[in-house]
DNA sequence: TGAAAATGAGACATCAATGTGTCATTCTCG
DNA sequence: CGAGAATGACACATTGATGTCTCATTTTCA
């Protein structure tokens, strides 16, 4: 019981304040399941709870990161994958990333996962199947984009999950032009 | 005068609650280098600079957008226009839409601009420009999303506003692939 | 079953943000 | 210049979120 009041503490947080940080301890507990007296035996003060709701997201994109990579065979796969990764766990990658400033100097502010991806971003540059006349850095904030509209079309019952993810990646890759007008 | 500081307060506003929306009242009268006391006579109450800060960046969009339509000749020209005006109204768009229900039943949120970019997208995938086997809706999330990430872009000195502008149409367009590999 | 753990309910105290006033100072413009 | 508008600097009350505590109830498990 203990660790599952405490994962529905933490998804409850995740899911609330990706949205709307302003969400109150009290909006989380409801959403969770729990009175406030609960919460707060779990997470002392509302700081305890970002902090430990910030290493969860961390954590929980590095794992299905790490998971979704085994079977990849191209740079490009590898980052398909992730991107439907990071569309299964939309509402970790949207707390982390909706506002970039928020977690700064936190020490549970990891960029190692950003530095991953920025390393399969250069290897698919490399490897030719990702434009290298542009900057790591924009396909990795397009990378981002991309999963947060996906995930933001699939929590608004707009496009089916499976369907999402296709797209996403489609879109990623070639845009939503025709295909037959001249690319740059 | 009267004028230049309710503008300067409105734009203080939405710069911070682009990012943050629990930003302070005394944040934003800092940064319109303004006293909280002379905030509180344009606007009494917090929902009273809310409201106004909506209607401001909903008239921005419309007018700046409006702008940009002149001497647009394709539905697709015209996409790449708003994309422009967009980014460089990156706070107003930011502020809008990062979260799509904070101002859900506010009379001051007005879709209309929703429905006209609509009708553009359609129009260009009538017209051949835009891929017509992707939903509208999709289209339409990718589009503020490349506007969201080059706005970033530029606002972290990434890159510069003309080279955001031009890459975020492009890969709108034509996403990030290499451009080899075969489009769908 | 029965003790220990976990939880819920609620009464508080505290604190930061907000809202309301007053008064002095600064500025704008006739 | 000088009156009126605009602003800044406070003091203060209000409010909602937060943090702390106690006690009754429920759940878990040996």
């Amino acid at each position: 019981m203990r660790q599952r009041t405490r994962r529905a503490i933490l998804d409850a947080a995740i899911a609330l304040w990706s949205r709307d940080f302003s969400a109150s301890l009290g909006d989380i507990a409801e959403r969770a399941a729990v009175s406030r007296s609960t919460l707060h035996r779990y997470f002392p003060e509302r700081q305890a709870l970002v902090d430990a709701a910030l290493a969860e997201a961390v954590a929980a994109i590095e794992r299905e990161g790490e998971k979704a990579l085994v079977g990849c065979r191209t740079a490009v796969d590898e980052l398909s994958a992730l991107m439907r990764a990071g569309i299964d766990n939309g509402d970790a990658i949207l707390f982390l990333f909706s506002d970039p400033n928020r977690f700064a100097g936190n020490p549970y502010w990891d960029e190692s996962e950003d530095e991953d991806v920025l390393g399969v971003i250069t290897r698919a540059q490399a490897e030719g199947g990702i434009a290298a006349d542009v900057t790591p850095g924009w396909i990795l904030g397009v990378f981002y984009s991309l999963i947060y509209t996906a995930a933001e079309a699939i929590a608004s019952d707009q496009l089916p999950r499976h369907r999402a993810v296709d797209v996403a990646v489609r879109t990623f890759l070639h845009g939503v032009g025709s295909g037959d007008s001249g690319a740059h």
